[in-house]
DNA sequence: CGACATTTTGAACCTGTTCAAAAACAGTGG
DNA sequence: CCACTGTTTTTGAACAGGTTCAAAATGTCG
């Protein structure tokens, strides 16, 4: 299971960092079939068979180190990203300087469905931390889907849950308070992790009150502000990145308060 | 499927109103190759052969009175439905009441894909006047677009395009004030009409200023206000729901104002 | 025409922002 | 390992944009 944890740095180490561009991972190709992310992840659902039509499929690994982009905005769009390890942001940015963080993105979830509109990426996709994904080239992967009914209707499920995640997010930050919107991204953050077999109780934020600002239509002052009060009424802990969930069900109550 | 409609439509006018459930249009079918929104709709890119399968796909019209439901969060999911006539809007809306309007859809564009996800309807697709639309089985569409690469890749794109769509709304709701909210809303709305032939000097708001408020995450008393602004600083006119947009490179440049 | 819904406008209020400064932390090089 | 520098986080105080409550005006539909 994904090291989340960790500044993981060394493990993501042994890699050709030589390489130009895309350091792509030296080591043996580990197939979906083999992945334990395969319950989470583009194999959900197939077929041991099928699987093995994946394992074809994704062409290779790539590391990504902290910071670095996997893809930019306006970069040609080939193909689509599954994370295996480490967290990313995306993010959209308009000519005239604003940007928005979009999603944060770990272990098992896919990044890059963007660029399908227009074969080239709408967003920017950076590393938060060291982080390796698997390359799964598009025009395989239609090929692929076009003979296994399976999945396609499963890459129909991916885009269209990506579009009902997006529906959420639009609800939070067209109707939320500022407590509101930090509880439910913390409980939201927490589950995932959970059904990544991490504890349900402990988070370690990847990322800055700007960037968690950012996507909760915030600055980063009400992020703290509002972390700290939180603290403050005892749902939750922090310690700087680590939040620790003292009482989610009253979390979930914060979440829900304003509404009526 | 939903009609939760009415009893269902007179205006509507000669429909087999005897259908128990979803009105479907008596008329002679009328195939995407013979459909003026074939340019902007499902169609797009297909040679003729191809549309010809396309036609034998759409299985039949419904119309939706003003008002009326096309379907509802919670609805099993069969089709996907691509708007022939009228405006909808979208939205979500959670346990404890909040609501927010996700987008409006008007001729030409698709709406259902949220169900694919969980074979439900994520939302709630609600017509703003009187309206019809083609109903296209999500089953059959996957069957022909495993023979039609064409038809698949369209199709994804269509989804991939919603992702990016939302991605805007993200930023609008995330980073922009009042008046730039509704600067982009005018401008994205007037594009949208323009390109099905209509003037980009005036549009016509389906929508109350609440529905407006819910979906650029503002009150009512605020997209009203907000809007007598725009016209006090001559960039457009307003009478009523009747928008004339006076200085469009004005509102672009209001819509800009606030990055730096 | 009358009942109801929508829209506009005003005034007080509140939440989140802005500006600012100090504290905590992370990474770098000696 | 420690000092140093730059980044991130926290907290305070004043401010501003949008909300809330309220009432009048305008429209719409039966």
């Amino acid at each position: 299971m994904s090291s989340l944890s960790s500044p993981s740095s060394t493990s993501a180490a042994n890699l050709c960092s030589d390489a130009p561009v895309a350091p792509l991972l030296a080591q043996a190709r580990v197939a979906c079939s083999q992945c334990n992310l395969r319950e989470l992840c583009l194999p959900v659902g197939l077929s041991p068979e099928d699987m093995t039509r994946l394992d074809a499929l994704v062409a290779s690994r790539r590391a990504v180190k902290k910071g670095d982009a996997l893809f930019r905005h306006g970069d040609e769009f080939t193909s689509l990203y599954a994370i295996r390890l480490g967290t990313f942001k995306t993010r959209v940015n308009t000519l005239d300087g604003r940007d928005q963080v979009t999603g944060f993105q770990i272990a098992g979830e896919l990044v890059g469905l963007d660029g399908i509109g227009t074969g080239q990426h709408a967003c920017d996709a950076l590393a938060l931390e060291d982080a390796e994904v698997c390359v799964i080239p598009y025009a395989r992967l239609a090929e692929v889907s076009q003979e296994l009914p399976v999945l396609q209707r499963h890459f129909h499920r991916l885009m269209s849950r990506e579009i009902v995640r997006e529906h959420g997010v639009m609800l939070l930050l067209g109707s939320m308070r500022a407590e509101e919107r930090l509880a439910a991204f913390l409980l939201n953050l927490v589950q995932r992790m959970q059904a990544r077999g991490f504890s349900s109780r402990e988070v370690v934020l990847r990322m800055t009150r700007e960037e968690i600002g950012s996507y909760l239509g915030l600055k980063l002052e009400t992020v703290s502000r509002t972390l700290s009060r939180l603290a403050d009424e005892g749902y939750i802990d922090v310690q700087q990145r680590l939040v620790r969930i003292v009482d989610a069900d009253g979390l979930r109550h914060v979440m829900e308060a304003g509404a009526r």
